[in-house]
DNA sequence: ACAGCCGCAATTGTCTGACAAATGAAATCT
DNA sequence: AGATTTCATTTGTCAGACAATTGCGGCTGT
């Protein structure tokens, strides 16, 4: 039985929801100095390797950074959108990867998202953005690349799409989407898929975000999708036959 | 000069990094027990401390979890949906409260985003979520509802729309978008609001999403943003006059 | 007086060793 | 055979120590 839920977990869990709580609420402001190891130490009543512990916790979550030396110590960190960008990858991979998510969902998950930014990029994008669309494009026409390289232009596109958007919440909302979804989709669907339809289908994307049509961008990147799952079902039914 | 990028993170983030990706690549499967950590830190070389450490900023990020006893351990977590879920909201709240994004931003995001919901909800959604959407505009209609309670019930009105969807991955993608900018949303518009327009526009949604219209979910959800957007406008608007 | 250098103190990073607490399995007793 | 006890294993916590890093102040030489 555990009655006491305060004993149940661990002191340096305990620890570490204490100063996150005091950093989500504002006691604790952006580049705030923490008291040292010490100092905490003898203010929760534990050792030093125990508010250690609480305080790595939070550093994996990119909620303090650390430094040594004489003005050092634990400082409350500012979430970067690249850090935010990068944990989100990892939690997507990963709960993808362990959970056996059906192929349609996650892909049906991932161009509804993008279709949502589409719209926005054509009208916002700037020519960077839709330089290195047109770049990854070129790129994924080179008969020599490797699987693995034309996966990654490809997210690569996808990516600079997003970004055209010009909504940096946005971006990283979908990192996860596009970051994790594609290169699961490309493995499964790199053995049945033409590379020339897909290079066109960007092609027409890109053509529509440069000539400002919403529309026309998002029934091409409608066709898109609906290409790459009728590649997945192919690839599915394929095996089924085995 | 850090040429050395091995030696110049610490050992325990090493060590973290090794496992993680160890755990990402396959080599640990779920539910698989990692080496005791006096195991681990004759493997690595180091102390035990250092080992735990490393473990500590694992679990932080549910990639492993810890049982003690004899056949206890570190085991290779299973993320949940739920447990990445509330990962995204964490990290979602800190982005937005510490990069002072501009609310327009934050408000397209939201609302490009759950508009890519919103047609596979009209067209799956089951009578759980319906009855979810009416219950919370029904507690919305009432007068004494406090300010926080109504965003509460905002939030869980449009957590039931998303979730309509059908679609896991899409719900997890959301959490972001619906449970941290939506508090932030409501605690800039709450002064300048009208519950019976919300309630109204609520109804209308709730409607189409009801007759398997997707359009005309669509179009209400896009004037419930419009109304967003004005409202936020005009909050401003009276403040740099003040 | 000023510039550069050196050492010091503060702080985190790591190590050693130890004990407490939990927990499942084996041994023992009825 | 079943229930109970004991035990070994493993994580959780503690104490103390030393190494590495780094900013600051004082010292020294000119």
């Amino acid at each position: 039985m555990k009655t006491d839920l305060e004993t149940s977990r661990a002191l340096s869990v305990q620890i570490a929801e204490a100063i996150r709580d005091a950093i989500i609420s504002g006691t604790l402001i952006v580049d705030e100095r923490l008291p040292s190891e010490a100092e905490l130490a003898a203010k929760f009543g534990v050792s030093r390797p125990t508010v250690r512990e609480a305080l790595k916790r939070l550093a994996a979550q990119n909620l303090i950074r650390t430094q040594r030396g004489a003005s050092g110590g634990a400082f409350v960190n500012r979430i970067t959108f690249e850090q935010a960008h990068g944990q989100q990858i990892t939690t997507s991979t990963l709960l993808l990867s362990m959970n056996d998510v059906d192929f349609e969902t996650a892909c049906e998950a991932r161009f509804a998202l993008e279709r949502a930014c589409v719209p926005l990029a054509a009208l916002r994008r700037k020519a960077a953005h839709l330089a290195r669309m047109r770049a990854e494009i070129a790129r994924q026409a080179r008969p020599a690349l490797s699987d693995e390289d034309f996966c990654a232009s490809d997210v690569a596109f996808h990516r600079a799409l997003v970004d055209g958007a010009g909504n940096p919440v946005l971006s990283y909302q979908l990192a996860g989407a596009i970051e994790a979804i594609e290169p699961l989709m490309n493995m499964i669907t790199f053995t049945a898929r033409s590379r020339e339809r897909i290079v066109a289908l960007h092609d027409r994307i890109a053509d529509a975000i440069e000539g400002g049509n919403p529309e026309g961008a998002d029934s091409a990147l409608a066709a898109l999708g609906d290409y790459t799952i009728t590649l997945a079902r192919n690839v599915m039914e394929r095996r089924r036959r085995i």
